[in-house]
RNA sequence: GCCCCUGUGGCGGAAUUGGUAGACGCGACAGAUUCAAAAUCUGUUGUCCUUAGGGCGUGCCUGUUCGAGUCAGGCCAGGGGCACCA
């Protein structure tokens, strides 16, 4: 026999597939559909060991579903837009559009070689005109329905780049690449309105029963629902007022001060005539916006001199600052203090100088002052007139009545969700079609110009964006007047392009942006699947999205994915030289003495922890060589196998070697045993007995199992059945008809299981099985339910809950009969000895336990 | 600081959801085959006690229960998310 070649064999099998269009999927409302989709890459040049596993899990759900008989839509694209183009550009002089469809040729190659059961006919890539036109179209679309505003509000601000920064890219307070400290500016900045659809989104989660709790609880945080009031301050000596918002009503009568944000209307009014106030702004522009400035940061502030009247406390002024833990952009940009009872305007007050009273009693019913902080927690109210003795959540309604009686504030629900700023000063993205005209003001472009398309000739070679210094692009004629005018000249934020692609999917070259009747059929997305990194962003925006294009009509529905699955990264050991260099574990062998060295120095190597992949520590392994060297199959195979999905998994050449003997050894079965075995579409035999029987009962319990297993998308227990199943193949040993038949249905059941994770040996098996239909489009063999169940079952027998035996029972065998042979057992008799039998628990088909 | 998740052999992990803890894989050990090795195959492998057999054992402590890896309460450790969010 000869041995099994899986870089001809996976070849042979990848072509065939792509001559038949196997996985050429079309829009048939007859059948039921199931759309897999995992989150497309974004093309770096090479895929990683994270899309090898990320693929796999999607493409043995899409296979696995295929078999079901389920029309199944699971494609690939390209995430092509941002910033490593750009840098590419500038560093290596190559055009970012060269540079990333180089990228694309690359990875679909590699991708290819893994053997995934892909559309590739609806193959797209976001950097593409034929699809950021169409996200224009939907642009102008949200535009027209008010879902699109464009407001000057404050950014990051890199000085030498000349761009803007998202939070993430300020490290320390400086630009991630230049270094240079970073401002906060005001700019003019195209937002979508997402924060209108809080609580939809808010409630929406909780529909979504088939995401994974922690990534709903994740996006329950970030929309930050809380409720309180807001509450107008009159100004003393002024005729306008000040309004807060506290979700502490409750603790007004503790106030002892106001504070307003630096970029508060009322701080900007007093800074034109106040050097102190003006000084302090300016500060807090300059102050880091990453964690670890915001945590040293003490807090600090000015006093304006202005007092505001207390709502219910006749002639009582609190002075007003302006304080730099006040933000502007949540709540109203001002507050009132109460030290006592929150920890900011304690350590604000203690520097200050402030009162600091106490208007909740403690637990233990303190009523005393606070000397050393604030208290945060439940009890009863002291010290404010008409609420004392209320519990805080009833003083909280008694004081909103009140201030809704006074005419001075009312019940608020806040949200900690800000719109989404998607302005980027960048080349290589969407770019936002609209026209700044001097006379029409900012125009939206025609839909007839889409797409506008990004200029080709750009440099790179100046800080700033390259669309702006473009010679001529950005000049053009005002869509309304036709008098010369100016195009936008900022792209869109990248998750834009992320927001929308899986219904792009549907019908990737439709006219339309998107084409109702294929978004009909298809969506929403039955199984997502992708790192839990985007459990925010990426996932909330398209949900976003999703309800901003029912506004314009574009889709009927509002949650894209209705199932979503999580995977864990891939992790590996890390070596390092004895000078302290991260060393490629492909350069790390095992001596004769069984301790790690340098394959080229012999050099003895520290080994350190397990750690998620990265370059920066070189602890990386390239699919490209895993699947030259193991073959595609065995690759899926180990990365499916011993850990669960959803948790990390370490690579390790033993696993990936482990999964390439089992490889081996299925292909030899088959190949040994096949002339044992009954032929194809054999008679089934009338009877069958002993060691027939038991085959046949053993196949279609692991039929069950597995196939129970791949739907909860339990990879590693599958696995772990299909290895039981093997080893019961192995030790299968029987003449005669019955005999030959239950091998054969074994096999064919073997190679059907196994197909979705190693889909190039068994269509290899298949076809060696005599098959003339490949697998790919075979059904997913039928579990006989009689034959997985027992006709008899071990009962373990427990004596004051501890086992001392087990009796072999018929199934659902009368519970007195069941009883009387427990207490028969040999052992169970030792331990009962003459002991006094109290109580005997007896669950049927499980277990008895005897109390004595 | 707030919120959440996870702790099971040397390692990755199973456990029908309260019913025989450690399936399956890796590693290790022993044996078969071989002149030898690789490959392959067969066994053993939580721990302690000398075996039949038994004691102990799912991070720690308490509890509920005939029975707890699983439920409850309190700790400890590791990981993640959010964070001057009023």
């Amino acid at each position: 026999m000869s041995r099994y070649n899986a870089r001809e064999v996976e070849a042979k099998w990848q072509s065939t597939w792509q001559n038949r269009n196997t996985f050429e999927t079309k829009t048939d409302t007859s059948k039921p559909k199931y759309y897999v989709l995992e989150m497309f890459p974004y093309p770096s040049g090479n895929i990683h060991i994270g899309h090898v596993r990320n693929y796999t899990m999607g493409d043995v759900v899409a296979r696995f579903k295929r078999a079901r008989g389920f029309n199944v839509l699971h494609p690939m694209g390209w995430d092509a837009f941002g910033l490593p183009a750009e840098n590419a550009a500038r560093d290596k002089k190559v055009h970012p559009a060269e540079w990333t469809y180089a990228n694309i040729a690359n990875m679909r190659k590699e991708l290819k070689s893994m053997g995934l059961s892909l559309d590739w006919s609806k193959e797209l890539a976001t950097c593409h005109p034929g699809y950021y036109g169409k996200q224009q179209k939907l642009f102008l679309d949200f535009l027209d329905k008010g879902l699109v505003y464009r407001k000057e509000s404050w950014v990051n601000w890199d000085p030498v780049d000349m761009t803007v920064l998202a939070n993430e890219q300020v490290i320390d307070g400086k630009g991630w690449r230049s270094g240079a400290l970073v401002e906060k500016r005001k700019l003019n900045q195209w937002m979508f309105r997402i924060s209108d659809y809080s609580e939809e989104l808010l409630e929406g989660l909780q529909t979504l029963d088939r995401w994974p709790e922690r990534v709903r609880l994740m996006q329950e945080n970030w929309i930050g629902k809380s409720s309180g009031a807001r509450v107008n301050f009159k100004i003393s000596d002024r005729s306008d007022h000040l309004e807060i918002y506290t979700t502490r009503p409750d603790t007004l009568y503790g106030a002892s001060f106001m504070a307003v944000a630096a970029d508060h209307p009322l701080t900007q009014e007093l800074a034109k005539s106040n050097t102190a106030i003006a000084d302090f702004v300016a500060e807090c522009h300059r102050m880091g916006t990453s964690e670890e400035a915001i945590e040293k940061a003490e807090k600090k502030g000015v006093d304006t001199g202005l007092f505001a009247d207390h709502p219910f406390i006749e002639g009582k002024k609190l002075p007003i600052y302006v304080a730099n833990f006040v933000l502007m952009e949540y709540g109203t940009g001002a507050i009132f203090g109460c030290p006592g009872h929150d920890q900011r305007d304690f350590d604000f007050a203690t520097k200050y100088k402030l009162e600091i009273s106490r208007v909740v009693a403690g637990p233990g019913g303190e009523e005393g002052p606070l000397e050393t902080e604030p208290y945060i927690g439940p009890g009863k109210i002291i010290n404010s007139d008409f609420l004392n003795d209320l519990e805080v959540e009833e003083a909280k309604k008694a004081a909103i009545s009140k201030l809704e009686e006074l005419g001075l504030g009312s019940e608020t629900i806040n949200y900690r969700l800000r719109d989404w700023g998607l302005s980027r000063q960048r080349y290589w993205g969407c770019p936002i079609p609209v026209v700044h005209c001097d006379k029409c003001g900012t125009v939206p472009e025609k839909a007839e110009n889409l797409p506008i398309e990004l200029p080709e000739d750009v440099t790179f070679d100046k800080p700033g964006n390259p669309l702006d210094h473009h010679p001529t692009w950005k000049q053009t004629k005002c869509p309304s007047c036709g008098a010369d005018a100016v195009r936008e000249t900022d792209t869109m934020d990248t998750f834009v392009d992320s927001s929308w692609y899986f219904a792009r999917f549907c019908s990737p070259r439709a006219d339309e942006a998107v084409s109702r009747e294929d978004v009909d059929y298809w969506l929403p997305v039955d199984q997502y699947i992708g790192g839990i990194e985007h459990a925010i962003l990426h996932l909330l925006y398209s949900r976003f999205f999703s309800r901003a294009m029912k506004v314009t009509g574009a889709v009927d529905f509002e949650e894209p994915f209705a199932g979503l699955f999580t995977q864990g990264m891939v992790t590996h050991e890390t070596y390092k030289s004895q000078s302290g260099e991260w060393l490629f574990p492909q350069d790390v062998i095992t001596n004769d003495a069984g301790e790690p060295v340098h394959i080229e120095t012999g050099e003895k190597v520290i080994i350190g922890g397990v750690e998620k992949m990265s370059k920066s520590k070189k602890n990386v392994v390239d699919p490209a060589e895993i699947i030259d060297k193991f073959g595609a199959d065995a690759a899926r195979w180990f990365v499916l196998s011993d850990s669960p999905p959803d948790r990390d998994m370490e690579w390790t050449d033993a696993g990936a070697t482990g999964a390439w003997r089992f490889k081996q050894r299925l292909y030899k079965f088959i190949h040994e045993n096949l002339e044992n075995a009954a032929d194809l579409n054999a008679d089934e035999p009338t009877e069958f007995s002993g060691e027939a029987l038991a085959l046949r009962r053993e196949t279609h319990k692991t039929l069950a199992s597995v196939t129970d297993s791949i739907e909860k998308l339990h990879f590693n227990t599958a696995i772990a059945r299909i290895y039981e199943f093997m080893k019961t193949l192995s030790e299968f040993r029987s003449t005669g008809e019955d005999g030959a038949w239950a091998l054969r249905e074994a096999m064919e059941v073997m190679v059907s299981i196994v197909g979705p994770m190693m889909p190039h040996l068994a269509e290899e098996l298949w076809e060696l099985l005599g098959h003339t239909e490949i697998l790919a489009d075979s059904p997913w063999p039928t579990v006989i339910d009689e034959l997985t169940v027992d006709d008899t079952v071990t009962i373990a027998v427990q004596v004051k809950g501890k086992l001392r035996g087990t009796i072999e029972v018929p199934k659902d065998e009368d519970k007195a009969k069941v009883e009387a042979m427990a207490l028969a057992e040999e052992n169970v008799k030792r331990f009962i000895g003459d002991a006094t039998i109290r109580k005997v628990i007896v669950v049927p088909n499980r277990i008895v336990n005897i109390v004595i």
